[in-house]
DNA sequence: ATTACTGCAAAGGATTTGCATGTGA
DNA sequence: TCACATGCAAATCCTTTGCAGTAAT
């Protein structure tokens, strides 16, 4: 497991927050998902594990872990991803093909947040940046309509 | 009116489609936003014209113009705009505390596409950017967690 | 012993779908 | 004419909420 769970219960704690099971398990689930998870992972993880956490319980828990930043929330496509909230801002490059998510080098994302900035006087968030696109493998692949070529969800929208 | 009625018509005309009064209206509805309009816009519009057009229309007409290529969706925040699609792929910075939407320099985001492709083999989408930030005027407001800063949507999720 | 958290079930809201009717070509 | 679009209503899915029971402190 690679996200410190102690500090993440010491934060909680020090807020007067409880630290619960179901807590110490999303977060693991989160974290298992290494990048980005969505809610249906999330639950799929966690349930494995314990079958009786509630929906509902997800949803304000997720809730509650972003409010406390210990989880950042990115919607994209539609879908609304979790991640562990890194020490330091970081930005994913999204393949709409295949759906791999690949980190985006920092300095590059610097240098266009510098530029607008100075010319237009826009702060771009720093906190979370994803640029959907296609990946090395992906990228020579047909093209299709921007609403399209979002990759088939999860559940739901059956043709 | 600042986009070709004819023009469009013609194209859906030569794909095999029909030329409905409701698409039209659509069109002219999207138009009239001049940026992104939300769902609920385009309906507000097209409704003060022609009341009788159902929800489920218009779901589908946007569906049946972002296949056409003649709008372009772009999801933002949890929720889905709707935007003429021009001939020249623009992108946008959008406030998170008013809402407000400018142009973002295409020359900037090139640059940062082009070292994006040459060094991470990333094809990032012309096609639609987004960036969240602040604009000059609300450059000053204090930060917020990543969730609770979404300004209040529209409808629904009211705490 | 408190009271925050969870599970359950029901409510609420958004989006999709089936079908009969209407209408553009 | 006749297939495609629309309107309507029902179905479906996602998310939130109220409440009673459970468990962390």
């Amino acid at each position: 497991m690679s996200h410190d769970r102690l500090n993440y219960a010491e934060r909680m704690h020090a807020q007067g927050y409880r630290v619960t099971p179901q807590r110490q398990m999303i977060l693991d689930a989160i974290c298992a998902g290494c990048g980005h998870t969505s809610f249906e992972d999330i639950l799929r993880r966690v349930q494995a594990q314990s079958p009786a956490l509630n929906r509902a319980t997800l949803y304000r828990t997720l809730d509650f872990l972003c409010k406390l930043r210990l989880v950042v929330a990115l919607d994209l496509d539609g879908r609304t991803y979790y991640e562990i909230a890194g020490v330091a801002p970081h930005h994913h490059l999204v393949c709409r093909a295949c759906g791999h998510m690949q980190a985006l080098d920092n300095r590059l994302l610097d240098q266009l947040i510098e530029a607008v900035r100075s010319q237009q006087g826009f702060a771009i968030d720093m906190d979370h940046v994803a640029l959907l696109g296609l990946c090395k493998q992906c990228g020579g692949e047909a093209r299709e309509s921007a609403r399209s070529r979002r990759r088939p969800p999860e559940k739901r929208r059956a043709k």
